[in-house]
DNA sequence: GTTAGCACTCGAGTGTTTCGAGTGCTAATT
DNA sequence: AATTAGCACTCGAAACACTCGAGTGCTAAC
């Protein structure tokens, strides 16, 4: 267990290096701690906390800087949400409480001020109801071989999809398939109309349309990319500011990763809850060893719950980025309810 | 003017930095060339060949590296384009060959597969007819206060957009509507449709939908949207190669630009024909000093031209990349010929 | 016109030195 | 028993000197 002076000593050390970014020395804490102590005094606790594995040296003579138990530590117990400063709250009201009309706007907006705020990569995931059902489905001629469907959930998403059919189908075969469509896959969950959609409905509509099968895979992408389509990231160049001990090659593999949404799922544990954080090693993956992961959700009533993170260095200031993503939690639970209501 | 020597010689320099990136001396070009000369004989011409301009000096006692007005003449004279090799035309072959679906797709996987083959950034521009026409338009409602406006051309271009309107609006209003813009838009060319939908159409159609102007900013960035949507790039990473002199603020900035569709304009010029190259300085944009931009059309006849481009550093093989390219325009004339037969 | 020969230049790499921030330990102090 | 002053020690960063070699320009001879 550590006493006061250590908890203290240790919350000292990890404010000043977030903020400097430089190794902390026994008098620089002397001189920013309330604490009456020499700067010995600390050096004794400190080579205790380095005992405990909370800090480290960088070599033999060096100041420490946390280490992963460290910041554990300091963001379990120790970290005060910043509140936001009024210019920044009053930029944030603007861009959200502004009308915005279609969704991806206010997630990519989102995204993008989230990144301005905090100077870090912002990734923001819209609002996912668990089991969201199929409402309705339309075909739509637009010409002789061009049909867009039209895929709507209960949730209020539109996802649509134009494709070529091999040879010109009459009107009525089309009308026909739509109506099987309609009856076999309507108000069923998305992830069943899926499994229908490569099971079932293949026989049915085989003697409308001969050569289906590009049909079903570009309907299943469609499908499918509501979940790709929920992510938007923003401010990916940040992170060169905390990338001078990467290599190109290491540079490149980060922002490939980065660049393709597909890939996002392995950060992001969508079935979290609330706040949590990844430091460093906990993401399970070498190029982000030196990254933090600050999520937050944000709760629609009755339209599910979407995702903020911020992606930065593990020296980042927590305390900040914990009260930016507040501030945005709620006011993005007031926009999109507004969203969803009118 | 040049001798057939000092051609040969500011030939084989070139060719040698782009290969190793280092400033050649003279004892290395006396090794490469057929020319029966010495050392101190090419070192006179090379002396020469920098008076007029061709070469510099990275410092009084450095080898020779080619300058813009080198590389121009190059490029302007000496350019072999280089045979691609047997695997990677297959690999195009296969790639672009294979029956893909959707417009976007063939232009995604060739900007992915030239940027793969080249090492360097490609961007690719779908084809583009130089007055396309309105020759479609609809509204859907899809529910109360949704509806999707789709947009068709006579290229083959199809766009969609969903918005919801304030209040709800009666089915029949909705058709008047659809039937004013099929009566004022359909036919014209798009740049005019834009026009018209900025002046004339808003008095007409305002006693069906009292606050329409979101759906016409809506409408229009749509009609924009073919245009940025025109932009597929890749392997923007790949330039990290070639950025050591950058500093971090220099590469945001850089990839800002590049993450931003709308900011390609500045840099490919739509209106050029066949190869291009503009080199470094040519581009006049700080951050492009040390790049270059290849380009070349390709003609889908009849369903307008398109523009391959590759991004890459000034020292870049351009023999290689004029092979490359040239390659891919012919196989994607070919492949969009048949996209569009069908 | 060409070339061998040579003095000269400069960057890159390497080793040396200095400086200062920081530590751990010991012995004296409270 | 906890604290602290004092001091020897460590190590990285920065500055500086030295060497090496690839390359040049120039001169004089071919």
């Amino acid at each position: 267990m550590l006493t006061k002076r250590q908890i203290i000593i240790l919350d000292a050390l990890i404010r000043l290096y977030t903020s400097t970014g430089q190794p902390i020395g026994s008098k620089t804490i002397m001189n920013e701690i309330e604490v009456d102590a020499s700067s010995a005094t600390i050096r004794n606790e400190m080579s205790f906390l380095e005992k405990l594995g909370f800090i480290q040296k960088t070599h033999s003579s060096s100041g420490r800087v946390p280490s992963l138990k460290g910041y554990r530590f300091y963001i379990d117990h120790l970290v005060k949400p910043q509140e936001v400063a009024q210019d920044k709250m009053q930029v944030i009201n603007e861009v959200l409480g502004n009308h915005v009309k279609q969704m991806d706007d206010i997630m990519h907006q989102s995204a993008q001020l989230l990144s301005d705020l905090t100077s870090y990569t912002a990734i923001v995931l819209g609002p996912k109801a668990e089991s969201s059902r199929l409402t309705g489905f339309r075909l739509l001629a637009l010409n002789d071989n061009h049909v867009m469907a039209i895929i709507q959930t209960d949730r209020g998403t539109i996802e649509n999809k134009v494709f070529r059919l091999p040879r010109s189908i009459k009107e009525s075969d089309l009308t026909k398939v739509a109506n099987i469509f309609n009856h076999h896959l309507v108000g069923l969950p998305l992830n069943e109309v899926a499994r229908k959609l490569q099971r079932d409905i293949p026989l049915l509509i085989r003697k409308y349309v001969s050569n289906a099968m590009d049909m079903f895979l570009t309907l299943e992408s469609a499908l499918n990319s509501s979940s790709e389509d929920r992510y938007h990231i923003s401010g990916k160049m940040n992170l060169l500011d905390f990338t001078e001990d990467m290599d190109k090659q290491k540079l490149k593999s980060l922002y490939t990763l980065l660049d393709n949404k597909g890939n996002l799922d392995l950060l992001i544990d969508t079935m979290q809850q609330d706040f949590e954080v990844k430091i460093g090693e906990e993401m399970n993956h070498e190029l982000f060893t030196n990254f933090s992961l600050v999520t937050a959700t944000y709760q629609v009533s009755g339209h599910g719950t979407g995702i903020l993170a911020v992606l930065g260095p593990t020296s980042m200031s927590y305390d900040e980025t914990f009260g930016v993503l507040d501030v945005f939690r709620k006011q993005l639970t007031h926009t999109l309810l507004n969203y969803y209501l009118d």
